[in-house]
DNA sequence: AACGATGTTCAGAG
DNA sequence: ACTCTGAACATCGT
Protein backbone atom coordinates (compact mmCIF):
# COMPACT_ATOMS: atom_id res chain seq x y z
CA UNK A 1 0.00 0.00 0.00
CA UNK A 2 2.56 2.45 -0.77
CA UNK A 3 2.79 5.64 -0.18
CA UNK A 4 5.69 7.94 1.14
CA UNK A 5 5.77 6.07 4.55
CA UNK A 6 6.02 2.64 3.10
CA UNK A 7 8.49 3.39 0.25
CA UNK A 8 10.44 4.76 2.92
CA UNK A 9 10.39 1.20 4.35
CA UNK A 10 11.01 -0.60 1.44
CA UNK A 11 13.76 1.14 1.29
CA UNK A 12 15.52 -0.12 4.31
CA UNK A 13 14.17 -3.47 3.45
CA UNK A 14 16.32 -3.27 0.25
CA UNK A 15 19.46 -1.95 1.86
CA UNK A 16 19.50 -4.40 4.27
CA UNK A 17 18.63 -7.36 1.84
CA UNK A 18 19.42 -6.83 -1.76
CA UNK A 19 22.38 -4.29 -1.95
CA UNK A 20 26.14 -5.89 -3.17
CA UNK A 21 25.75 -8.91 -4.60
CA UNK A 22 26.04 -10.18 -8.15
CA UNK A 23 22.63 -10.46 -9.68
CA UNK A 24 22.59 -13.40 -12.35
CA UNK A 25 19.05 -13.52 -13.46
CA UNK A 26 16.40 -11.10 -14.48
CA UNK A 27 12.86 -12.60 -15.38
CA UNK A 28 9.55 -10.16 -16.17
CA UNK A 29 6.74 -11.87 -16.39
CA UNK A 30 4.74 -8.89 -17.80
CA UNK A 31 6.79 -6.41 -19.89
CA UNK A 32 3.89 -3.98 -19.35
CA UNK A 33 5.55 -3.17 -16.54
CA UNK A 34 8.67 -2.08 -17.91
CA UNK A 35 9.19 1.46 -19.25
CA UNK A 36 12.34 0.17 -21.46
CA UNK A 37 12.90 -3.04 -23.25
CA UNK A 38 14.26 -5.70 -21.57
CA UNK A 39 17.17 -5.67 -23.27
CA UNK A 40 18.55 -2.96 -21.88
CA UNK A 41 17.49 -4.10 -18.08
CA UNK A 42 19.22 -7.26 -18.88
CA UNK A 43 22.66 -5.13 -19.82
CA UNK A 44 22.20 -3.19 -17.31
CA UNK A 45 21.65 -5.58 -14.18
CA UNK A 46 23.03 -9.00 -14.93
CA UNK A 47 26.74 -9.45 -13.86
CA UNK A 48 26.12 -5.91 -12.12
CA UNK A 49 25.21 -5.30 -8.51
CA UNK A 50 22.66 -3.09 -6.50
CA UNK A 51 25.31 -0.16 -4.78
CA UNK A 52 22.40 2.02 -2.78
CA UNK A 53 19.15 3.43 -2.98
CA UNK A 54 17.62 7.16 -3.07
CA UNK A 55 14.21 7.82 -2.38
CA UNK A 56 12.07 10.82 -3.93
CA UNK A 57 8.36 10.79 -2.32
CA UNK A 58 6.80 7.14 -3.94
CA UNK A 59 9.86 6.82 -6.22
CA UNK A 60 12.76 4.36 -5.70
CA UNK A 61 16.32 4.78 -7.37
CA UNK A 62 18.48 2.32 -7.54
CA UNK A 63 22.45 2.92 -8.32
CA UNK A 64 23.76 0.18 -9.94
CA UNK A 65 27.26 -1.06 -10.27
CA UNK A 66 26.65 -0.39 -14.16
CA UNK A 67 26.49 3.42 -13.57
CA UNK A 68 22.52 3.59 -14.13
CA UNK A 69 19.98 4.36 -12.12
CA UNK A 70 16.35 1.87 -11.87
CA UNK A 71 13.95 3.74 -11.00
CA UNK A 72 11.21 1.27 -8.88
CA UNK A 73 7.78 2.87 -8.50
CA UNK A 74 5.42 0.32 -6.37
CA UNK A 75 1.95 1.65 -7.93
CA UNK A 76 -1.16 1.13 -5.75
CA UNK A 77 -0.39 -2.81 -4.44
CA UNK A 78 3.24 -2.87 -5.31
CA UNK A 79 5.76 -4.34 -2.41
CA UNK A 80 9.41 -5.96 -2.29
CA UNK A 81 9.85 -9.58 -1.09
CA UNK A 82 13.32 -11.37 -0.82
CA UNK A 83 13.24 -14.86 -0.81
CA UNK A 84 15.32 -18.02 -1.04
CA UNK A 85 15.11 -19.62 -3.54
CA UNK A 86 14.18 -22.74 -2.12
CA UNK A 87 10.90 -21.06 -1.93
CA UNK A 88 8.40 -20.82 -4.17
CA UNK A 89 7.86 -17.10 -6.46
CA UNK A 90 5.60 -14.98 -4.94
CA UNK A 91 2.35 -14.95 -6.75
CA UNK A 92 2.60 -11.39 -7.70
CA UNK A 93 6.00 -11.46 -8.38
CA UNK A 94 6.12 -10.49 -11.94
CA UNK A 95 9.64 -8.85 -12.11
CA UNK A 96 11.95 -10.91 -10.37
CA UNK A 97 15.84 -10.61 -9.99
CA UNK A 98 18.02 -13.61 -9.00
CA UNK A 99 20.90 -13.07 -7.01
CA UNK A 100 24.05 -15.19 -6.84
CA UNK A 101 23.64 -16.03 -3.03
CA UNK A 102 20.56 -17.90 -3.67
CA UNK A 103 18.21 -15.56 -2.87
CA UNK A 104 15.55 -13.42 -5.11
CA UNK A 105 14.11 -9.89 -5.35
CA UNK A 106 10.85 -10.31 -6.38
CA UNK A 107 8.65 -6.95 -7.19
CA UNK A 108 5.36 -8.13 -6.32
CA UNK A 109 2.73 -6.14 -7.94
CA UNK A 110 -0.86 -7.33 -7.38
CA UNK A 111 -2.56 -4.76 -9.94
CA UNK A 112 0.21 -4.09 -12.26
CA UNK A 113 0.32 -0.62 -11.70
CA UNK A 114 4.24 -0.14 -10.36
CA UNK A 115 7.08 -0.06 -13.14
CA UNK A 116 10.77 -0.17 -13.43
CA UNK A 117 12.78 2.33 -15.63
CA UNK A 118 15.92 3.51 -16.19
CA UNK A 119 17.62 6.77 -15.52
CA UNK A 120 21.25 8.37 -15.94
CA UNK A 121 20.88 10.81 -12.91
CA UNK A 122 18.43 11.17 -10.22
CA UNK A 123 18.44 15.27 -10.61
CA UNK A 124 17.56 14.37 -14.41
CA UNK A 125 15.10 12.12 -13.56
CA UNK A 126 13.23 14.83 -11.21
CA UNK A 127 13.22 17.61 -13.50
CA UNK A 128 12.30 15.66 -16.32
CA UNK A 129 9.02 14.09 -13.99
CA UNK A 130 8.51 16.98 -12.39
CA UNK A 131 8.99 15.87 -9.17
CA UNK A 132 9.22 18.45 -6.47
CA UNK A 133 11.01 18.00 -3.01
CA UNK A 134 10.30 15.00 -0.96
CA UNK A 135 7.29 15.78 1.03
CA UNK A 136 10.25 14.95 4.44
CA UNK A 137 12.57 17.67 3.17
CA UNK A 138 10.31 20.31 2.01
CA UNK A 139 10.56 23.52 3.97
CA UNK A 140 7.56 25.40 4.85
CA UNK A 141 8.73 28.37 2.20
CA UNK A 142 9.22 25.80 -0.08
CA UNK A 143 5.68 24.74 0.70
CA UNK A 144 4.37 27.97 0.22
CA UNK A 145 6.31 28.67 -2.97
CA UNK A 146 4.70 25.64 -4.37
CA UNK A 147 1.36 25.37 -3.17
CA UNK A 148 0.26 28.98 -2.15
CA UNK A 149 -0.91 30.78 -5.48
CA UNK A 150 -2.56 27.37 -6.69
CA UNK A 151 -6.28 27.75 -7.59
CA UNK A 152 -7.51 24.52 -7.37
CA UNK A 153 -8.61 22.85 -4.31
CA UNK A 154 -6.21 22.16 -1.51
CA UNK A 155 -6.10 18.12 -1.48
CA UNK A 156 -5.78 18.50 -5.50
CA UNK A 157 -2.18 20.48 -4.32
CA UNK A 158 -0.93 18.50 -1.92
CA UNK A 159 -1.45 14.89 -3.85
CA UNK A 160 0.45 17.38 -6.81
CA UNK A 161 4.00 15.27 -7.19
CA UNK A 162 5.32 19.01 -8.10
CA UNK A 163 4.34 20.53 -5.48
CA UNK A 164 5.49 18.09 -3.26
CA UNK A 165 6.20 13.90 -4.23
CA UNK A 166 4.89 11.42 -1.59
CA UNK A 167 1.42 12.34 -0.73
CA UNK A 168 -0.93 10.54 -1.60
CA UNK A 169 -4.66 9.73 -1.13
CA UNK A 170 -4.92 8.85 2.82
CA UNK A 171 -2.18 11.37 3.66
CA UNK A 172 -3.89 13.96 1.88
CA UNK A 173 -7.29 13.19 4.09
CA UNK A 174 -5.65 12.54 6.96
CA UNK A 175 -3.59 15.79 6.99
CA UNK A 176 -6.67 17.91 6.17
CA UNK A 177 -8.62 16.30 8.61
CA UNK A 178 -5.64 17.02 11.67
CA UNK A 179 -5.31 20.75 9.96
CA UNK A 180 -9.43 20.89 10.29
CA UNK A 181 -9.40 22.32 6.30
CA UNK A 182 -11.81 21.50 4.46
CA UNK A 183 -10.62 19.09 1.00
CA UNK A 184 -12.37 21.43 -1.13
CA UNK A 185 -10.76 24.91 0.07
CA UNK A 186 -8.86 26.23 -2.91
CA UNK A 187 -5.13 26.82 -1.99
CA UNK A 188 -5.16 30.29 -2.98
CA UNK A 189 -7.77 31.52 -0.35
CA UNK A 190 -6.34 30.06 2.58
CA UNK A 191 -4.61 32.34 5.47
CA UNK A 192 -0.73 31.60 5.81
CA UNK A 193 -1.83 30.51 9.37
CA UNK A 194 -3.43 27.83 7.59
CA UNK A 195 -0.77 26.85 4.87
CA UNK A 196 1.57 26.37 8.13
CA UNK A 197 -0.95 24.28 10.56
CA UNK A 198 -1.18 21.95 7.14
CA UNK A 199 2.44 21.86 6.41
CA UNK A 200 3.05 21.30 10.58
CA UNK A 201 0.69 18.74 10.27
CA UNK A 202 1.88 16.89 6.72
CA UNK A 203 5.06 16.89 8.35
CA UNK A 204 3.65 15.29 11.55
CA UNK A 205 1.72 12.66 9.83
CA UNK A 206 4.57 11.79 7.77
CA UNK A 207 6.77 10.68 10.61
CA UNK A 208 4.50 9.21 12.49
CA UNK A 209 3.50 6.65 10.01
CA UNK A 210 7.11 6.42 9.15
CA UNK A 211 8.06 5.45 13.05
CA UNK A 212 5.14 3.33 13.36
CA UNK A 213 6.45 1.25 9.97
CA UNK A 214 3.30 2.36 8.55
CA UNK A 215 1.01 -0.35 10.49
CA UNK A 216 -1.87 1.82 10.29
CA UNK A 217 -3.59 -0.31 13.53
CA UNK A 218 -1.12 1.08 16.14
CA UNK A 219 -1.00 5.11 14.52
CA UNK A 220 -2.66 7.54 16.91
CA UNK A 221 -6.79 7.32 17.68
CA UNK A 222 -6.97 10.95 15.97
CA UNK A 223 -5.68 9.76 12.66
CA UNK A 224 -8.78 9.58 9.87
CA UNK A 225 -7.46 6.53 8.79
CA UNK A 226 -9.14 4.22 11.50
CA UNK A 227 -12.48 5.34 9.97
CA UNK A 228 -11.67 5.82 6.61
CA UNK A 229 -14.07 3.73 5.32
CA UNK A 230 -17.77 4.04 4.35
CA UNK A 231 -20.23 4.47 7.32
CA UNK A 232 -17.48 5.72 9.99
CA UNK A 233 -18.03 8.20 12.63
CA UNK A 234 -15.44 11.56 13.38
CA UNK A 235 -13.63 11.16 16.37
CA UNK A 236 -14.07 14.57 17.54
CA UNK A 237 -17.27 15.43 16.32
CA UNK A 238 -19.15 12.02 16.60
CA UNK A 239 -20.76 12.49 13.40
CA UNK A 240 -20.39 10.45 10.18
CA UNK A 241 -17.82 11.01 7.77
CA UNK A 242 -18.79 12.64 4.23
CA UNK A 243 -17.67 10.62 1.54
CA UNK A 244 -16.98 12.95 -1.91
CA UNK A 245 -14.78 12.83 -5.02
CA UNK A 246 -11.93 15.00 -5.38
CA UNK A 247 -9.57 15.32 -8.34
CA UNK A 248 -11.25 11.82 -9.10
CA UNK A 249 -10.14 10.42 -5.77
CA UNK A 250 -12.56 9.28 -3.30
CA UNK A 251 -12.30 11.44 -0.39
CA UNK A 252 -13.40 11.21 3.46
CA UNK A 253 -13.70 14.23 5.48
CA UNK A 254 -15.80 15.50 8.96
CA UNK A 255 -18.24 18.23 7.38
CA UNK A 256 -18.65 19.96 10.69
CA UNK A 257 -14.77 19.64 11.73
CA UNK A 258 -13.48 20.90 8.56
CA UNK A 259 -15.46 23.83 8.03
CA UNK A 260 -15.82 25.31 4.30
C1' DA B 1 -20.77 -9.73 -10.09
C1' DA B 2 -20.27 -4.82 -10.35
C1' DC B 3 -17.57 -1.69 -8.19
C1' DG B 4 -13.75 0.56 -6.03
C1' DA B 5 -8.84 0.77 -5.07
C1' DT B 6 -3.28 3.15 -1.65
C1' DG B 7 -0.73 4.85 -8.20
C1' DT B 8 0.75 8.06 -12.63
C1' DT B 9 0.04 9.73 -17.27
C1' DC B 10 -1.90 11.99 -20.97
C1' DA B 11 -4.99 14.68 -23.98
C1' DG B 12 -7.53 18.55 -24.25
C1' DA B 13 -9.34 22.77 -22.44
C1' DG B 14 -8.75 27.11 -20.23
C1' DA C 1 3.98 28.31 -21.08
C1' DC C 2 1.53 26.98 -17.45
C1' DT C 3 -2.45 24.99 -14.90
C1' DC C 4 -6.33 22.18 -14.33
C1' DT C 5 -9.64 18.26 -15.26
C1' DG C 6 -11.04 13.86 -16.19
C1' DA C 7 -10.39 9.60 -18.29
C1' DA C 8 -7.43 5.74 -19.00
C1' DC C 9 -4.51 2.20 -17.47
C1' DA C 10 -4.78 -3.68 -14.94
C1' DT C 11 -6.82 -6.70 -12.15
C1' DC C 12 -7.97 -8.24 -7.82
C1' DG C 13 -10.83 -8.43 -3.52
C1' DT C 14 -15.16 -7.41 -1.67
Amino acid sequence: MPELPEVHGYQQYINSTCLNHKIVTLDVRDERLIKKPIKAFKEMLLGNSWVSTERVGKYLFVHVSSGDVLVIHFGMTGRPNYYHDSAERPRFGHIDIGFDNGYHFAFENKRKFGWWDITDTVEGYRKEHKLNIDARDLTFSQFIEAAAHRKTAIKNVLMNQSVTTGVGNWIADDVLYQAKIHPLKKANTLSKTELQTIYDKLQHVIEVAINLEARYVDFPDYFLIHVRKGREYCYHTGNELEKIKVGGRTTYFSAEWQEM
